[in-house]
DNA sequence: TCTACGTGTGGAACATTGTTCGTGTCAAGG
DNA sequence: CCTTGACACGAACAATGTTCCACACGTAGA
């Protein structure tokens, strides 16, 4: 009702200075977590390729230039967020009678998260293997592994192996994703299109795909990704 | 010595047309043949990050806006270029006797071409398994599974983990060649240097990291490629 | 209190890349 | 000859990562 006495004075000395400052005071500072939370927020609605710096900047009512006081540059971004999903992984204490589920269980969160934020993958393939967060699930992937008894050269190239494959496989599942929003006619991944096109192919040149179409698109949920860490993994157990 | 006769009667008619039609003679007509082979030319040298729209009409001595007239997008020269590499693949007569060391051959053949053309196999990682030459290295694997006594089942999806850490193998180590030659100090492939930085860990919180680091950085060659095959492929025997 | 310095903010500008638009040329068919 | 379709290609546009530069603010020192 009553003005301001502050804001009246103000008018009274033709004086400004005050509004500025209490906007200011309202706009939180630019931090690496607030990047961090808004380009992760990015990546789960809209997935990666609608990460951009203007993209982020704009969620944090700024310009993309701002940024650069707090990251490196995009590829500096993208290990911050691949360390914030890593950071997220519960590593189980390795108990030597269920390594195996222990393994494939920090494969599944892994997955999971990059799941959640789809085409981050891709940032994963690209990071060395010297990331403190990446170092602390690889840690705990190896205790797991050699908790269970592996070999320790057996166990570290398979660390490596597992997460390759994960990487790739949600690489792979986000891209089918992304072109099924798409509707793409020409390249399709939709699996009854495919069926229908690998029974369609010519038998004599094709024998074996047509016979096993079937086969060749099965697969519910991550079907497909429990098969082969259960490969790699009992290739492990006999090794 | 003497000029031309055609061009001596062009200037007595002031008539220019005979140059032109000599000039489009020398140059060849940009066909899809042409743009594959000027972008794997690109990617050869210089990796895929150099391959640009711009670049493959600069190897062809055009501009970018006439590739499109027989490519679709940049998607579409993925595609060829991987379609490309397929259709160099020798895929061998099945053997049941020797179907692990096919598969295993099959395998090398693909990692090969994708290492001859650094970085491509994200191109890989982003195509439908519907093109004609995939589904024909697709077959091909499949024969030598099912020779194999392999179920129909676990083939299939075979191939396709097969396929995925190939191609995940190969674009990895596409990224540390390339990180290797920028000299970054601060993101590591290098052997030596993630070796040391793993060993200088603190032990406490990375135990099993710093008394294993030899081990996590060990491997020649595709020692790494050749233990996660071999896991995958053990894991199929023994199904 | 005033001044200087360092840090953060953010618009403008730049280089690069994929792609479209529009124009000109050529060849084939009517 | 005229029309049509295909190809070639420069110019322009939109988008993206990044740098440059000016300004504002906070802190430390005189």
């Amino acid at each position: 009702m009553s003005v301001d006495p502050t804001q009246r004075r103000a008018v009274r000395h033709a004086q400004p200075a005050a509004v500025p400052a209490r906007q200011a005071r309202r706009k939180p500072p630019i931090t690496v977590d607030r990047i961090t939370d808004a380009a992760l927020e990015i990546v789960a609605t809209e997935g990666y390729d609608a990460l951009t710096m203007r993209s982020v900047a704009g969620a944090l009512g700024t310009g993309p230039a701002s940024l650069y006081a707090h990251v490196v540059n995009k590829a500096d971004l993208d290990e911050l967020l691949i360390g914030r999903l890593c950071a997220g992984l519960v590593l189980p204490e390795p108990d030597p009678a269920a390594w195996r589920e222990q393994i494939l269980g920090v494969c599944a969160q892994i997955r999971d998260q990059y799941l959640r934020y789809p085409g981050i993958s891709r940032a994963a393939l690209a990071m060395g293997p010297t990331d403190l967060e990446i170092v602390r699930v690889s840690e705990g992937m190896l205790a797991i592994l050699l908790a269970g008894g592996v070999a320790p050269q057996a166990a570290a190239w398979a660390i490596d192996a597992l997460l390759l494959y994960v990487a790739a496989y949600c690489l792979e599942a986000s891209i089918v994703r992304q072109r099924s929003a798409q509707e793409d006619a020409v390249v399709v991944h939709d699996r009854e299109e495919v069926l229908r096109r690998f029974a369609a192919l010519p038998a004599a040149t094709f024998p074996h795909t047509t016979r096993h179409a079937a086969e060749l698109t099965a697969g519910e949920g991550h079907d497909r990704f429990d098969f082969t860490l259960a490969l790699m993994v009992d290739g492990l157990v006999h090794r």
